[in-house]
DNA sequence: ACGCCCGCCTGTAAGC
DNA sequence: TGCTTACAGGCGGGCG
């Protein structure tokens, strides 16, 4: 369930371990994980001998510019993984779908039990040199930079639940369910809050909330979980799960106010909240 | 316009 | 012990 701050931790490290090398092979295994695509042979065609020429994000893609002018984007889904290995001799871990070998030696490898993950390459398109295929992504709380009343405006143009709408990923682009959940705690607003019912104090938690506890999370590279898969280019998990405040807390009890955090499925989905510190 | 369900997937763990 | 069921949940699509 890598979310932005995860994602986030994986191009800081593609930024210093790919940029400038090139490709000279690309493996895939089926056609699960590069599913845009026509066929095998049309994505490694569009790879190999390309130069990786930086490394992007929007929400939770990961963009690696090519020269040129095509880009790699890549969607960790729920479970996927890239990690660098340092040539064949590796053992390749169950569920490698996509393999990709630099000239100058190294791999990189994206491992997905289960294939929500994605791969494709395409091409920037239009003067504004966009991702067509990301074009309804919503603003990057980290990379787009705006004003909170700003943030206000737009979040009480919304008659959405505030979990709801930090979640949809045409409103604000990154946001999952667990950092969904951090987000509120850290603003003291329940998940169910209406998203025009905010007063202008209340916007401002939100937004102060939402930018620190992304930064934090990054700080700390991003949240592994006990059944979760992530971590990072080398294989490492993160550590920003110790600093959660709600999230997969159910009964144990609050850091601010001790009472037991609870616990409330909605739509097939567990939210974490305080009932005490979040109104 | 929004809420909610489904289908896509596999690994893990709890329940019978 | 071994099978079945629930759960984890991002995302697009469909329906009310």
């Amino acid at each position: 369930m890598p979310e932005l701050p995860e994602v986030e931790v994986v191009r800081r490290d593609l930024e210093r371990e790919i940029v400038g090398k090139r490709v000279k092979a690309v493996d895939a295994d089926g056609m699960r994980s590069i599913r845009r695509h026509h066929n095998r042979k049309q994505f490694a065609n569009r790879l190999v001998g390309k130069k990786i020429t930086g490394i992007e994000r929007r929400g939770k893609y990961i963009l690696a510019r090519l020269d040129g002018g095509d880009v790699l984007v890549i969607h960790l889904g729920m479970s996927g993984q890239l990690i660098r290995a340092k040539g064949t001799r590796e053992t390749t871990a169950k569920h490698t779908h996509v393999v990709i070998t630099f000239t100058q030696g190294g791999q990189l490898r994206f491992i997905d039990p289960r294939t929500f993950g994605e791969m494709f390459v395409t091409e920037l398109d239009g003067v504004e040199k966009e991702v067509a295929e990301l074009s309804h992504l919503g603003i990057d709380p980290l990379e787009d930079a705006m004003s909170w009343d700003n943030f206000g405006r737009l979040v009480a143009s919304k008659h959405m639940k505030l979990k709801s709408l930090l979640m949809d990923q045409k409103f604000l682009a990154g946001i999952g369910n667990i950092y969904s959940d951090e987000i509120l705690f850290g603003a003291g607003l329940r998940w169910d809050r209406m998203s025009d019912s905010l007063s202008g104090e209340e916007i401002r938690r939100l937004y102060r909330s939402m930018v620190e506890t992304l930064q934090e999370a990054v700080k700390h590279r991003g949240s592994s979980l006990a059944d979760e898969q992530y971590v990072d280019l080398n294989g490492k998990p993160g550590e920003y799960q110790l600093h959660h405040k709600v999230y997969a807390r159910e009964g144990e009890s609050c850091r601010r106010c001790r009472q037991p955090i609870v616990r409330q499925r909605i739509g097939g989905r567990s939210t974490f909240f305080c009932e005490a510190c979040q109104v």
